[in-house]
RNA sequence: GGGGCCGUAGUCUAGCUUGGAAGGACGCUGGUUUCGGGUACCAGUGACCUGGGUUCAAAUCCCAGCGGCCCCA
């Protein structure tokens, strides 16, 4: 009786948990180069379904691009704010073959800057606008600090997309409209739920006019972004001369947004929807969503069970991802500890008593469930289990994070709250006073929502009493 | 940025204090058996992170590097 193969780590030891469901699970594994992993066939399977979905929902009017992953120096460097805030981390090609490079080649940690010195020999007349672009790549940005699977690393996946638009208001609209799409995806189809709103001055994206956040809450009560959407207003195009001819004849800068989000999805999924026994995915993204495990005691059962598998398997392949589990060499009970494991939602047993009284054994991961059915209603009950399950956990992740979620109306009870989750607190908005509260007690202002921002109460922030700008969503984060 | 722990087979690990033939369990391969919650037995397979130093002799001691984990800022 081995228990090797199965998750030791409780969830309450969260780190260790977390390292192992990754990598027992196989979705991921460490390469020889730090903060650098390998995106094994499950959790690339993910990723895939999480393009696949996104992708639907956008390719109307976001066309699909990619530009080279080594940008020059000199590109990089042309907009100050931008590389003054990604330079820290910027991984840099310096010798090419034999000889040392005339100038640097960066690899990409985010590419607003190779894309924007190139885009004006797209962009002529405010005809050519709005223009939107995305690109599905992989950034590099050199963590010297502890590393984790999909939650930190120094390089990971993602999509970036770039709008140009002939006005402020429209890059204010686009920016506000992605992350409003960003909130309603992560949330439907990744049952993640999140805060959205603005980020602070203090830890808006480098380079940016305004920062648009996503923002959801792990177990151990730290905050993670889940993804941003920012309006670069004009401050690229014009260092990098983006210009179009108006209706009027004259030439005009453009403005422009940008917006991402990152395999850290992946990392977020597993964080907040595991239990001790391992993953559980959300059936809208689940690799399979469904395991049929056969029973049989001998060659005879077998095959008569083999053909209803296969069967059932056929049926329900018209509309969701089935995996039958035909392994020869495994028992019954270890295929049902592997898939929980794996955290396939729903698993359907089939042996003779169910062949006998023309019945199903339909088990649902998420309350670890088994229920017994007629088989003429299959169909009707998994679509319903689909949603249910969907539903349920996004409802439970829901729970937890408006359960942590407080008010504080001075410091003493902001230093108090702040290791449990997110606290509301009004704030004056400079940066000096955010830095000091950051140096307090290690949290940062995650998010201040897009309405009900006002301050509350006395009306002061909490640090240094001055009149509040706004009130604000404060925690630690990844 | 500071501190600590660790690196032995695909995985978990014993051995390290006190230097002297690297042991077990799981997995994997072949076979028999079993299959409604991690079957059992037999046989086989497979490892000391890298580099340097000390020594007759290094998994073991020393130094450096690489990688992983944890705590603090």
């Amino acid at each position: 009786m081995s228990k090797e193969l199965g998750i030791k780590a409780k969830k309450e030891n969260l780190s260790e948990w977390y390292e192992e469901v990754v990598l027992k699970t196989q979705l991921a594994d460490y390469s020889p180069v730090k903060g650098c992993i390998i995106y094994l066939p499950y959790s690339y399977a993910i990723w895939n379904l999480i393009k696949e979905e996104f992708t639907k929902i956008i390719k109307d009017e976001v066309s699909e691009v990619y530009f080279p992953l080594f940008i020059p120096k000199k590109i990089l460097e042309k907009e100050a704010k931008h590389f003054e805030g990604f330079s820290p981390e910027v991984a840099w090609v310096t010798r090419g073959g034999d000889s040392d490079l005339d100038e640097w080649l960066a690899v990409r940690p985010t590419s607003e800057t190779i894309i924007y010195s190139y885009i004006s020999k797209l962009i002529k007349s405010y005809r050519d606008l709005p223009l939107r672009i995305i690109q599905w790549c992989n950034v590099v940005r050199w963590e010297t600090k502890a590393t984790k699977p999909f939650l930190r690393g120094r390089e990971f996946l993602w999509h970036e997309g770039h709008t140009f638009h002939a006005t402020f208001e429209e890059a204010e609209e686009e920016m506000k409209k992605r992350i409003y799409q960003y909130k309603d995806f992560v949330e439907r189809y990744l049952a993640i739920p999140v805060i959205a709103g603005y980020k602070s001055e203090y830890e808006k994206f480098a380079g940016a006019h305004t920062t648009t956040t996503i923002e959801t809450l792990l177990p151990d009560f730290k905050a993670l972004q889940c993804g941003t959407s920012h309006n670069l207003a004009d401050n690229f195009s014009k260092v990098f001369e983006i210009y179009f001819q108006d209706k009027d004849g004259k030439n005009k800068l453009v403005f422009q947004t940008s917006w991402g989000f990152s395999t850290r999805l992946i990392g977020a999924l597993v964080m907040i929807h595991g239990d001790d026994k391992g993953l559980i995915l959300p059936p809208k993204i689940a690799p399979y969503q469904i395991v049929i495990v056969p029973i049989y005691y001998n060659e005879e059962e077998k095959n008569l069970i083999f053909q209803k598998v296969k069967e059932i398997e056929n049926k329900l392949k018209q509309k969701y991802r089935v995996i039958s589990d035909l392994r020869e060499e495994y028992t019954p009970g270890y295929k049902f500890n592997e898939w929980e494991m794996k955290g396939v939602p729903i698993r359907i047993e089939i042996g003779m008593n169910e062949l006998k009284n023309k019945t199903l054994v339909i088990h649902r991961r998420d309350e670890m469930k088994k229920e017994i059915i007629k088989e003429e209603e299959l169909e009707s009950k998994i679509n319903t289990l689909i949603e249910e399950i969907q539903s349920n956990l996004f409802n439970k992740a829901k729970k937890f994070l408006d359960e942590h979620i407080y008010v504080a109306n001075n410091f003493e009870e902001f230093k108090e709250k702040i290791d449990k989750g997110f606290v509301i607190a009004n704030h004056c908005g400079d940066q000096d006073c955010e830095e000091k509260i950051k140096e307090l007690t290690k949290a940062t202002c995650r998010v201040i929502e897009f309405d009900n921002n006002k301050p509350f109460g006395d009306e002061k922030c909490v640090l240094c009493g001055k009149k509040a700008k706004y009130k604000a969503y404060f925690a630690r984060a990844y």
